[in-house]
Parts: structure tokens; C-alpha cells; sequence
RNA sequence: GGAGUGGUAGUUCAGCUGGUUAGAAUGCCUGCCUGUCACGCAGGAGGUCGCGGGUUCGAGUCCCGUCCAUUCCGCCA
């Protein structure tokens, strides 16, 4: 009843038991001693009492007041109510089994790692601000009046000083800060297993930590791997939409510009373009369903202006939502860019590109997940390589790292930096399983000039990156070899093994929303006394 | 910073267009029950309907404000 287990006392003297109890009332912690027998009924729909004791002592050992919310498999309470009371939830066997994966999984991590030759270094934790990326927490400095330090957002910078000592094959299982809102999958403080290694190129770094993840699978979870598949970025962009596709189903995207336009039909002919998929066997979708539908994509949060559709009807006709522009005739074109058959359903969006994509994801995703086709007992991996190296900055006007800005850009594209910065490719690239992004890593620049060159497109000016980087470029002069690494999200990587959407419940003490009231690992006030040593003169 | 959803017994929720004493399930308490395991039976306690204001003869229900939680967008090199 109470989680850490459920006995079924059987005493010849019950009523003994009962009045020794009793007068504490309900709820104690007992030490019982007596003699373990085999149940002979054993009902297998509940996890507890797998044993009997026959019961000779008991002694209780404290008193315990009634839980909150039941501490069952199939509890009672709401997730407010079990991150307040987190160490009664953890009693519970399923966050219980989470935590014991998590550390089966850092175990195994270890274990390969270590066999690989890597070294585990533990980097600082109070470190310097850096410019670029998320927010940085910040700790104020009492030595340091008035200044602060930052919480690492990943050991970026270090890694790659340790490379330039010649620990050529580093890890580290560590706990990186961004100060930003949290999501189901994304908490301020979370766990990375971070990697570099030198005198390696990208086939290097790709072929390690697919052994890796395929080691984890394997030890942790029985399942074994084909090789992972491969897919360029502009490739994921222009068949999913997505940098990080969930390729456990196909549905893939159809770019209808040359099919569906000079109909006459506006809002296709004034679209910038018109991209579709093929939802396999969703024909049976009843107007509701896809006015619902339609009403989904229209939230301001996905922010479609309309969903047309074309049924493909088991009879073998075409039935769109557009007929009045299209007949029977121009829908078979249609029916032939998707490739649809008796039963399928086509949903089209149109709009500008890169929105118009971003949208059809979303459908995509919403489609697989209502047509049953995001099993979460299925595991889909991907490299997803050769990103972009930049991203324009719409806010900034200027262009910014998509990676960081350590991130070596494909040689043979070095010389577009000046004319087309934007189609310039990074040797970079992410793992991704079931359309989550688990990793992410790039080979680095190790020579001063290109980096320098890197950050002067960045916007940075020279004076600029000597104060920031300065330190880095300047043990690069002291022989920095080729070196490269990534990164995995420990936290995401334990929860897809689990089987669950939220990071939270892999996370002992995970935070809330708003980072207040719930447990110890809370913000403080700060009070006058350490105002004046801090040199803190208004709230931070 | 923005949008959505929610806040009613310990807990999870119901409460339709405003209308007697605010319900259910489960948990809890008391009694009965020695093979139960979602035990059973009988009885009982338990609610300032998040908070503040307003409309109304009358507000859990409608309006305004506010707080809290949560999801998503922004953000996350």
C-alpha cells in the first residue's frame, strides 16, 4: 500500500498483529521477520506480493502519514501532486525502472567508452560567460564584486582544449545549463554524453557513436541494427520537412507546383509552392475528421491557411475538395504524383516554402501519430549529416552559427562564404531516433586562420573574438591536431529507451515550469548579507 | 513575450442553457469477515467550487481582474 511493498501477512495469530498496530493507527514502517513461502496463487496482473511471510515479529520501526496520492503502478494522482511529493512518486515501480535504465545506460556508456580508449574528464562548472546560444545562468562571484560566472552550456570549449593537451579520446557524462523555457523534452539542467576525439574525420566520429548507440541497444534493450541510414539535410528538408525525421513510417513529401498549377484554381496559382503527402489508407476520414483536421493545422501555433484534400475512394474515384477547379482528369495527375491507390488520402498545403514545409511536418507527424504509425516500441535511427553551416538571423540580420562556431565548414564549399554564405555545408550532423534529435556534433576547425575567417563572418571583430575566444585560439598556435565530436541529450536518450514522451519521469528531480515552490532544487532569495558581498544591488 | 487548456472532497473527475441540502469513483475512518491479491458486506466522516470584484431575486455555472499548473509558439550557438 504505502510502495515499498506489499505484504500479505499470514500469521496464526493475526489478531496479535492486528493490536499490535493498531494503536498507531493505519500507516508505520514494520521490520517483519518470519519465514518466505511460495504463493501458490500467484495472480499475474499485479508487479507486488510475489512472496508470502509467515510472519513470527513484527516490529515497526516508524510511523508514516497517509500518502498524498497511491503508490501504485496505476496511481491516482496528477503530475502537479507527484513532482511535489517526487520521493513518494519514486517509490513507485515504473519511475523506479526509469532510473534503473538511466543507470544501466550510463553504465554501458562507461563500459564502451572505456574499451574504445576514451578518458573521462570532469571539466568546471563555474566558467566564463560565452556570447553565442541560449541564455546563461549565472552565479554572482563574492571574490569578484559585481561579476558573475556562468554555468557551462555544454563543455564545448574545454573538450577542445583537451584536445590540444593530447587526451585524444575524451568523455564525459555531464550536466549542462541553458537558462531557457523547458518542454516535455527539454529541462534548464540537463545530462550530456559529451565526446571529442582527435587526428579523426567525420566517417570516424559517425562509425564510433553508431557503436555506441547500437551497443546501448543491444545490452540495455536486446534490440540489434542494420546500419543507420544516412540522409543529407537538404534531403530531410525537401522529403519531411524536418531536420530530424521520424522515419519509422514513410509518408513522404510530394512537390506539386508542376502538377496542381495554371488551373486556375488562386490559391494554388499564387502560392509559392505546393507540397502534399499521401496518408496510406486514411480514405475512410469522414468530413469531420478532416474539417478537424483542417482545424488543426489552422491553430496559430501551426498557423495553415486551409488543408485541401483528395480522397481516392476504394471504387477507384477521385474526390477532392476542389473539384470545382479540378476534374476527373487533372485529379489523376494528381493521383499519379502520389502514387495513391484505392483507399489512400492526399493532403496538400500551400503557401511559402520553408513555411509551407514546417507545416506539412506537422501534419505529418499528426497523420502518423492518429494512423497508429509511431509505434514507441519501434526504433527508427538516422544520421541526418552535412547541415548548413550558418542560419540567417532574421532579428540580428546577420548570420549566425547553426552548430557553433567552432564548426569546420565542408572545404570544398570554404569559397561561398563570400558570395552565398547561406548554401555554405558544415561538416556537421545529428543522430536522430523516432523524430527526436539525440545528437548532434560537427568536425572542428583546428587552424587559427580559418577560424578567425569563421569568426569574422560571424560579425565578431577581431578585438571581439580575442576577448571571447582568445584563450582557444591561442593554444590552437600550440599545435591543435584535426579533431571532431559530438554530443548525445542523455535525458532524451534514456526516455525514448523507455518509451515515453516527457524527459521528466527520467529525471529524479526534475524541474517545473515555473522553477518555484515544488522541491529543494528551487531558486532562493537572496538576503541583505549577501547582497553587500555580492555587490548585488537590485534583484537579480 | 504570445496562444491554448485546466483549477470543484485526500485523489481523479462529473456538474447541460444560472435555480432546493454540490455529486460519482477511489482513498480515508468504524464494525463484520482467516486465502485475500482492484477482496467482500454494512455504516460514517470529508468541499470557503484557486483568489478578488461585478451582473442577478439567485453564481460552481455568466463577465472582468488576478494567481497557480500545464501544452505549444517564440527561445533552445
Amino acid at each position: 500500500r504505502y510502495g515499498l511493498t506489499q505484504l500479505v501477512v499470514n500469521t496464526d495469530d493475526a489478531a496479535d498483529l492486528r493490536t499490535k498496530v493498531k494503536d498507531l493507527g493505519r500507516e508505520f514502517v514494520i521490520k517483519v521477520t518470519g519465514t518466505v513461502v511460495e504463493r501458490s496463487n500467484k495472480n499475474p496482473k499485479i508487479s507486488t506480493g510475489d512472496i508470502e511471510i509467515k510472519v513470527s515479529d513484527l516490529e515497526i520501526l516508524n510511523v508514516a502519514k497517509l500518502p498524498p496520492f497511491m503508490i501504485e503502478d496505476e496511481t491516482d494522482g496528477g503530475d502537479e501532486l507527484r513532482m511535489k511529493y517526487r520521493y513518494l512518486d519514486l517509490r513507485r515501480t515504473p519511475v523506479r525502472n526509469n532510473l534503473i535504465l538511466r543507470h544501466k545506460m550510463a553504465q554501458e556508456i562507461r563500459k564502451y567508452l572505456d574499451a574504445e580508449g576514451f578518458l573521462e574528464v570532469e571539466t568546471p562548472v563555474l566558467i566564463k560567460s560565452t556570447p553565442e546560444g541560449a541564455r546563461d545562468f549565472v552565479v554572482p562571484s563574492r571574490m569578484n564584486p559585481g561579476e558573475f560566472y556562468a554555468l557551462p552550456q555544454s563543455p564545448q570549449t574545454f573538450k577542445q582544449l583537451l584536445m590540444v593537451s593530447g587526451f585524444d579520446r575524451y568523455f564525459q557524462i555531464v550536466k549542462c545549463f541553458r537558462d531557457e523555457d523547458l518542454r516535455a523534452d527539454r529541462q534548464p539542467e540537463f545530462t550530456q554524453i559529451d565526446c571529442e576525439m582527435a587526428f579523426i574525420e567525420q566517417e570516424d566520429i559517425l562509425n564510433m557513436f553508431e557503436g555506441l548507440t547500437r551497443h546501448m541497444f543491444k545490452n540495455v534493450k536486446g534490440i540489434e541494427f542494420d546500419a543507420f541510414p544516412r540522409m543529407h539535410y537538404a534531403d530531410a528538408m525537401r522529403l519531411y520537412g524536418s531536420d530530424k525525421p521520424d522515419i519509422r513510417f514513410g509518408m513522404e513529401f510530394v512537390e506539386l507546383n508542376e502538377v496542381v498549377k495554371g488551373v486556375g484554381f488562386p490559391v494554388f496559382d499564387n502560392a509559392e509552392f505546393v507540397v502534399g503527402i499521401n496518408a496510406k489508407s486514411a480514405a475512410s476520414y469522414t468530413r469531420k475528421q478532416l474539417d478537424e483536421l483542417t482545424d488543426y493545422m489552422k491553430r496559430p501555433q501551426i498557423g495553415a491557411t486551409g488543408l485541401i484534400y483528395m480522397r481516392h475512394n476504394e471504387d477507384g474515384s477521385l474526390k477532392s475538395s476542389v473539384d470545382k477547379f479540378y476534374n476527373e482528369a487533372q485529379l489523376q495527375k494528381w493521383s499519379i504524383a502520389f502514387k495513391t491507390e484505392p483507399g489512400d488520402l492526399v493532403l496538400i498545403l500551400s503557401g511559402v516554402k520553408e513555411k509551407a514545409r514546417k507545416q506539412l511536418n506537422e501534419l505529418r507527424l499528426e497523420m502518423g501519430n492518429r494512423l497508429g504509425l509511431r509505434d514507441k516500441s519501434k526504433f527508427a535511427p538516422l544520421w541526418v549529416i552535412d547541415f548548413p553551416l550558418l542560419e540567417w538571423d532574421e532579428e540580428t540580420e546577420r548570420y549566425h552559427a547553426m552548430h557553433h562556431p567552432f564548426t569546420s565548414p565542408k572545404p570544398e564549399d570554404i569559397e561561398m562564404l563570400d558570395t552565398d554564405p547561406g548554401n555554405v555545408r558544415a561538416n556537421a550532423y545529428d543522430l536522430v531516433i523516432n523524430g527526436t534529435e539525440i545528437g548532434g556534433g560537427s568536425i572542428r576547425i583546428h587552424d587559427k586562420k580559418l577560424q578567425s575567417l569563421m569568426f569574422k563572418h560571424l560579425g565578431f571583430s577581431p578585438e571581439e573574438a580575442q576577448k571571447q575566444f582568445g584563450f582557444l585560439l591561442e593554444a590552437f598556435e600550440y599545435g591543435a591536431p584535426p579533431h571532431g565530436g559530438i554530443a548525445f541529450g542523455f535525458d532524451r536518450l534514456v526516455s525514448i529507451l523507455a518509451g515515453l514522451d516527457s524527459i521528466r519521469d527520467v529525471i529524479a528531480f526534475p524541474k517545473n515550469n515555473s522553477g518555484r515552490d515544488v522541491m529543494i532544487d528551487s531558486p532562493s532569495t537572496i538576503d541583505d548579507k549577501q547582497k553587500k558581498e555580492l555587490s548585488i544591488e537590485t534583484t537579480v
